[in-house]
DNA sequence: TCAAGATCGTGAATCGATTCACGGGATTTC
DNA sequence: GAAATCCCGTGAATCGATTCACGATCTTGA
């Protein structure tokens, strides 16, 4: 379709069907026609069209189109923090599996504030997307139960399906809270800590966490500490204010809500001199690319953001259903410096 | 689309300005004026309207409004790859500038292939965007030339005004380059590397290390290594061809183009066994988040990437001009711990 | 009190692509 | 050889918001 012939327009406004149709001969319905049903056409005229579109470089107006038909090639994907290396993962995933099917996504970076949210899915509405594939923070927002009435279907990404009865796809949170806990525990810490902020999969992590405490034989100490967010500045926060009880007790097992938090804890420990892991072992959550390149290498739960991605527009485009792709996402274990089992206390 | 012919609930569908006019009991015109030129209708019925409109659920639809008036709310964001936390920060400082004015930003991830680039420029033009921030890999794609001469300007970010005669802003690459190898010869560094992808803003940042060495009353050695893309894999593969030829001489200084590439560097010289910075040190770029957290916390020169973005959109926008935007990008050293002078060897 | 001007609501035309309904012409069937 | 069928191009209606041009009502000042 990129052929040589540089396309030179002869006025400064964009060609419309009109124009390729008067300089190939024929009628707007038969330009439109090429374009949506080529086998409508004769192969003799379709040559003369595809030419003379070519030649005017005509690209078509997606506005009439989607007035037109009511709903455009787009996808929306609303996420909470695009600066979250695991939603940039999703992203792509997402953006290239989209790309294969000559759709697109409009990714909207809600900041974790529910107000822009809503007014990003009220943009998805103007837009007419064809669907939705949406991280969202908290609950299901309104605006997105709308939207589906009125026809836009969405699907959950990352978010586990839950009592709510939504289309969701998601890595198995619970389960890889789970396997972070059960990892410690087989290490023989006692003193765990979970660290995580207020998210629905977060939520599922310290579920698993908790299970994998309450299954041990002789359950250990579990601490829970509550984040708003989970980014590296909140975990080196985290980090001092342990650091600043530590001669109250301090624990030798971390599980952070996600690698970030992991990151900026790992930081803050190290800097106030607590040894990684021979003081206390650290688990994290997504294995984001940074994980192998901390300061002490991360241990963590492999999260296969990018499929989750290609997925979730596989199901809105109709290519696949909700089961097809389960057991697609299964948590893995990624195990690297930050965690060591404790000298001479293993069983 | 198989559902019979009956009528469809008036919440159904999308609400239209019809039916908030109906709903208002004024014209449809007056519906449009309420929401684009409100002081044009009397408070009494701006009242009457945005009240019908609430309660319908009125949104919107853009591709009429597009089509009527020419372009769209959206402005288009073109980068090489989003997984590089330099362009999700600009994204996202263009995305919250873009929000304070009602705008959008529409990203599209070329993934450094000048086809994609193409393609999401035709995407595009097909959605009538009002302006394009461009990002471009190589040189500025024709597309681009013929979307400005259609009436879309677009401004160039991160590609400094060079021989082209284009829109742009960007921090003084040179500069940070020569700030970097100033850093690294003030430490009686004398057998330099620089490592970096053929991208027009990394070989301003090496005209900015040439400098720098010819500058220096008894120049240095200054290896050059060209690498396709700038990421931590490539750095990581980097590493190893250098560990390989060890015996045959060994940097003692490394200028990387960017920290993505500096981190895979720094990871496989450690792994290698090389001591960071006693035996070399070495210099990135961008200051990522993660640069700090790295195993060897990464000394790089400062690019303030949501600061473009966001001068950038206001450019678009037609707030600022170019000239209004200067200086406000001043690369910045920030030394850590991969950077340290040589002992015994200080002037 | 009346002319001149300002204010503000409305009918109708418009943007560009899609698609329905129609029909001329070629082909097939009995 | 006439009728039934198919192929394929076209005119015209349509989607929903915007905006021009008009006119009705109200304000103001001499």
């Amino acid at each position: 379709m990129t052929s040589g012939p540089a396309p030179k327009k002869a006025d400064a406004s964009a060609a419309t069907v009109g124009d390729v149709a008067a300089r190939a001969g024929v009628s707007r319905a038969t330009v439109s026609y090429t374009f949506t049903q080529p086998n409508r056409v004769s192969p003799d005229l379709r040559r003369r069209v595809l030419a003379a579109a070519d030649e005017l470089g005509y690209v078509g107006n997606d506005a009439a189109r989607r007035l037109r038909v009511g709903h455009s090639l787009a996808l929306g994907l609303l996420v909470s923090n695009m600066s979250n290396p695991v939603y940039a993962e999703l992203a792509a995933g997402a953006e290239a599996e989209a790309a294969a099917h000559g759709r697109f996504i409009l990714v909207a970076n809600s900041d974790e504030s529910p107000a822009r949210e809503r007014a990003y899915l009220n943009f998805f509405e103007s837009q007419q997307v064809s669907g939705i594939l949406a991280a969202p923070v908290g609950d299901v927002p309104a605006e997105l139960l709308g939207l589906r009435e009125r026809g836009t279907p969405f699907v959950l990404v990352g978010v586990a399906p839950g009592p709510h009865s939504y289309p969701a796809i998601s890595g198995d949170n619970e389960r890889g809270g789970h396997l972070a806990a059960s990892h410690l525990l087989a290490q023989g810490r006692r003193r765990l800590i979970f660290i995580g902020g207020a998210h629905p999969h977060v939520d599922l992590r310290l579920a698993g966490v908790k299970r994998a405490v309450e299954e041990s034989p002789e359950p250990p100490a579990l601490e829970i500490i509550r984040t708003q967010v989970q980014t590296a500045k909140v975990g080196e926060a985290v980090a001092r204010t342990l650091l600043r009880r530590r001669a109250a007790g301090f624990p030798d097992g971390i599980v952070a809500g996600n690698d970030l938090l992991a990151l900026g804890l790992l930081h803050g420990l190290i800097v106030g001199g607590v040894r990684v892991p021979e003081d206390l072992s650290l688990v994290g959550y997504d294995d984001i690319e940074f994980a192998d390149f901390a300061i002490v290498p991360l241990t963590t739960i492999r999260h296969p953001s990018a499929t989750l991605g290609a997925s979730a527009v596989r199901i809105l485009l109709g290519l696949e259903s909700e089961q097809d792709v389960e057991g697609r996402f299964e948590p893995e274990l990624v195990v690297r410096a930050t965690s060591l089992p404790v000298a001479g206390d293993r069983a």
